[in-house]
DNA sequence: GCTGCTCTGTGCGTTGGCGTACATACGGCG
DNA sequence: CGCCGTATGTACGCCAACGCACAGAGCAGC
């Protein structure tokens, strides 16, 4: 596989108009800047500060696979400018991305349900930044504050909700749409228009050949939507891009909000 | 749609012995019997008696829709002989199932993680007895009642393997391995070896044309897997059909142990 | 400035599933 | 018994994506 997207995903230093509208910015606390989590966000200010001593700040890398199916999950992760997809293994080789977690989420969900085991493929896909916590202090946490607790449990239904969104997706959508779904998709995730992307790993999230991706995204380009060189993607007409994705983007989006 | 699918799905008054054997059949108490549905049977003793008392029993008819996308979830089901499909609605008109709940598991998931509104289809496929309770109410005993939330838990997250590998199976594998995993998957949860079911019917649950279903299936007639006619299916060789089926059956079924 | 590697683009023939249309077969009901 | 509705089967052209193979093109390092 390729490692040329190392390169850490960074928050562009101006963020656009329109980013700042989007609800998941709305919805995130003003406290959360020290994590960049939002779900952590979301609890009380004084239950964040104990929270915050018991988590480690970890720099994730590109390629780095955070538990793969039958992997005991030691730690939970909350991305802050970094980005991981969830993948489902078949056959010993295909891979298939079915959700996808920025800073809106976290990684490790099957603890929060009582099942220390991932059943998935966790794999880092956008260097960066993130907090992570060990298993067991995560369970005495979540036992003990109710905010976190409902939190979690709101994020897994929305994870839930996009995993079986993608499901459908995947199944009666073209290749165009999709891409064009999972551009925006990060886009909403890293919070820029611009990040490190080839057409090799993009053809593994959305399970397809690496010439498929070619074709699409040829498309794309000539009509103005992004734009891409040598493992680097540019979105540079979102409203278009939009337009261009299957309705599932918008699914989702207003599920998660 | 056809409606030829309202005779109840009846329990076979002899379990072939390789049933006997399954996991399934095992995880399931003794006391569940007064309801057919192991998720409940899951509790210990004293507290299951209470829940009896909370309980509704209903029938479920074929063709039901019991939530759909944007309603709110005024009862969680507990199925016992019957059966019911999560389907994802896209572009509202194409339909996917990307769950099929029975007596191991209860509809209605969001709810216990405190989201009060469905974002599927939940629709009965085969009619039978099931227990019902009022949403209140659930969220009371499971606040208060610790096992019951640990099963509820461990069934959320079954559901959540079940749809993530779903969603790979449905990209990356043909028609005819699909509905051969469909079936014994059914077949797993109605816990007989011949079910009504119309071709028609079996085409939304995989998302596909119904002559597409028409050629898998008569495929697997040829090879004497399976028999069937006018809305009657019949799997006259499980291991035969298991080898016909994609590797997400013994996938799914691991999974849900 | 050349070499080498990675990323991207193109060109086959093949195929699984699509949309549509129509043809047969079973079974209940009058 | 014959009719009719539903279930199932067959046929045809079409296309998105497949697997495979190889050809340019940009960037890095020596």
């Amino acid at each position: 596989m390729n490692e040329n997207l190392q390169t850490p995903l960074l928050a562009p230093s101006v963020v656009s108009p329109s980013l700042q509208s989007d609800r998941a910015g709305a919805r995130q606390a003003a406290h959360a800047e020290s994590t960049g989590n939002s779900l952590l966000g979301a609890v009380p200010r004084k239950e964040y500060q104990r929270l915050l001593t018991l988590l480690e700040p970890v720099t994730l890398t590109f390629g780095e696979v955070l538990f793969e199916p039958g992997d005991a999950i030691r730690h939970v992760y909350f991305p802050g400018v970094s980005l991981v997809s969830l993948l489902t293994l078949v056959d010993n080789h295909l891979a298939l991305e079915v959700g996808l977690v920025g800073r809106e989420g976290m990684v490790g969900i099957p603890l929060a349900l009582g099942v220390g085991v991932s059943s998935i493929r966790a794999l880092v896909q956008g260097a960066g930044v993130a907090m992570r916590m060990k298993s067991a202090q995560f369970l005495k946490e979540l036992g003990q504050s109710l905010p976190l607790q409902r939190a979690v449990h709101r994020y897994t239904h929305a994870l839930m909700a996009q995993i079986a969104q993608t499901a459908a997706c995947n199944r009666f959508h073209v290749v165009e749409e999709r891409l064009a779904r999972w551009l925006l998709m990060t886009r909403d995730r890293v919070q820029s228009n611009d990040f490190p992307m080839t057409q090799e790993f993009l053809s593994h999230m959305l399970g397809v050949r690496r010439v498929g991706v070619t074709k699409a995204a040829g498309e794309l380009q000539k009509r103005k939507l992004i734009e891409y060189s040598r493992g680097n993607i540019s979105i540079i007409d979102q409203h278009g891009l939009e337009d261009a994705a299957c309705s599932c983007y918008r699914a989702v989006r207003t599920l998660s909000a």
